[in-house]
DNA sequence: TTGTATGCGTTATCAC
DNA sequence: GTGATAACGCATACAA
């Protein structure tokens, strides 16, 4: 049954008939008792039925059944708390799980995370793994840069950025980004307009944006975002891509749906999750290498949303 | 440590103490081998990112962990056939859980699925459970009355219909309660137009419905649908609502953030979950008491894409 | 190539 | 109120 070849093909048939018969299967705790393994990976996410979350998910749970690996899942609240990212760890190493994936901004390099991911691999889905920096998130930084570049290559003379959520790393990948990316043409970035995700967040950004009357291109860092921009610009009478041209993040779904079709930056989340299953599968295993690693660049999409500014006069 | 109270205090202090002292935590799978229960709640899902899987999740996670469970991932592929179900579920048997949800759906009323659900208690999530009918399941056919009824309290004088993928029983569900809503006010329902839930396929939609002159108003089975709906619409120089109405269905975040704002039917999906869960654990248990049900009615939000039909000349 | 002990970390039962 | 002991169903190592 375990796939060994010293056994005579009679005995074995024999031996499958009767699994058959009986209808037979391993008793998957009296297993993982005997052996000490589980095949059982955690997951870490934040209640929500965020898009990059679930896109997550599924890679995740791709890759682990690929390798013979389940998933369990440990969700904490909305803006949990470090503390409630622990109780979530531990919940999931109590349970047996092997190794364990973060999508959740824990700082790893606190002591109380040392321990932990001392005795059981985990890795930030977002995020280069603990000790090696091999590829593992998609590059927060090369999305700004794509997004901001193609603003100014478009003859926008500066670019307004929404952020995400300062609780997210990311945020501040993108904010970094997008400052030296108009610093290294010469331009003084603008103030960042504080948002958090949500298509409301957005909103009141829009609100913002549309009085100022120099804006012409805007660097939001979500598709949820742009939506509620877009409506905030278009009841202030400014124009996409018009007045204002707009490139967020993500390319849900929607995105190409929206009025004007966004241009957006797509992360490949579902690659992304199946590449930090396989990576923790690896750390667990003990074997560095992966098999092939999957895709994690950021591409931009180009849509309506984006245009040359309005020639001045 | 189990909550025993035929324990002298200062043993049970001491015990703790040691407890504490050497970071001892039980091992779910001898716990789960010596006392034959695992607390682990499974859950098929397709390997889609579509909103209501995601928010069903969510809700599920929620319920489960109030009451000690975890719980284990099987996803399908999209539009798996029934053997993958099968398949999906006896992974999550062999790997303990005491319980499962389909968020998929799967013929309860087989040969196959009897023998399965007999030894372990299972329950579709979008629908009433096997024995019982318990409101478990949003109410399809409510969805289509609330929306038929304020399309057609606003003046309209048909609805068409833009149903979901025919995979779903939802959409059967509601194309009837549709049909018959249209039927009991005396009015011929007109054909139904087929889609599969995703924007492309309601921009599709749009385009048959645009190039019905005489259509007023559309009753879209998803605000991912409408979208690219209200997209094609708009293309052929149809404005919402002026001249067409449409109301969908679900509530996503950004329906309140389309160009009209989406009126919409709202499923309660988080609280679905919840009560799923809560439900396949009182079958564990074998009670049938589960506290507070959750809330599972469909509600109406209006918002800008309905309105009277324009004055006829 | 096949058969057989031993132990994995609990729970549950029963004697004390 | 407390301590000892037999399963639980498998994997593993080793004897045959």
């Amino acid at each position: 049954m375990s796939g060994q070849d010293n056994v005579r093909p009679e005995t074995a048939r024999r031996v499958l008939a009767a699994v058959d018969e009986l209808g037979y299967r391993v008793h998957a705790a009296a297993a993982s008792l005997a052996s000490g393994r589980s095949r059982v990976l955690g997951v870490v996410v934040m209640s929500t039925d965020r898009y990059s979350s679930a896109a997550l998910g599924v890679g995740i749970e791709q890759a682990a059944a690929a390798n013979g690996y389940t998933v369990t899942t440990a969700s904490v609240s909305d803006h949990a708390s470090g503390d409630a990212f622990l109780e979530a760890f531990d919940r999931l190493e109590q349970q047996g799980a092997e190794g364990i994936i973060l999508g959740v901004p824990v700082e790893l390099d606190t002591p109380a995370m040392r321990v932990r991911t001392a005795r059981t691999p985990a890795i930030r889905s977002e995020r280069a793994s603990l000790e090696d920096d091999a590829p593992l998130a998609v590059d927060q930084r090369a999305i700004a840069r794509l997004a901001v570049e193609h603003l100014l290559d478009l003859g926008h003379t500066t670019v307004w950025h929404v952020a995400g959520d300062d609780y997210w790393i990311e945020t501040e990948h993108r904010r970094e980004a997008w400052e030296q990316a108009l610093l290294a043409r010469g331009l003084t970035p603008p103030p960042v307009i504080p948002a958090d995700w949500t298509p409301e967040s957005g909103y009141r950004a829009g609100r913002t944006i549309a009085a100022i009357p120099s804006a012409t291109a805007v660097f939001v860092s979500s598709d949820e975002m742009a939506f509620g921009l877009i409506r905030a610009l278009h009841e202030a009478g400014r124009s996409v891509p018009d007045d204002i041209s707009v490139v967020s993040v993500d390319d849900i779904a929607l995105a190409a749906y929206a009025s004007p079709a966004l241009t957006t930056v797509r992360q490949p989340f579902e690659s992304l999750g199946r590449a930090a299953a396989l990576r923790v599968i690896a750390k667990i295993e003990g074997h560095d290498a992966v098999g092939e690693i999957p895709e994690t660049q950021p591409t931009l999409v180009i849509r309506s949303s984006t245009a040359p500014p309005r020639p001045a006069g």
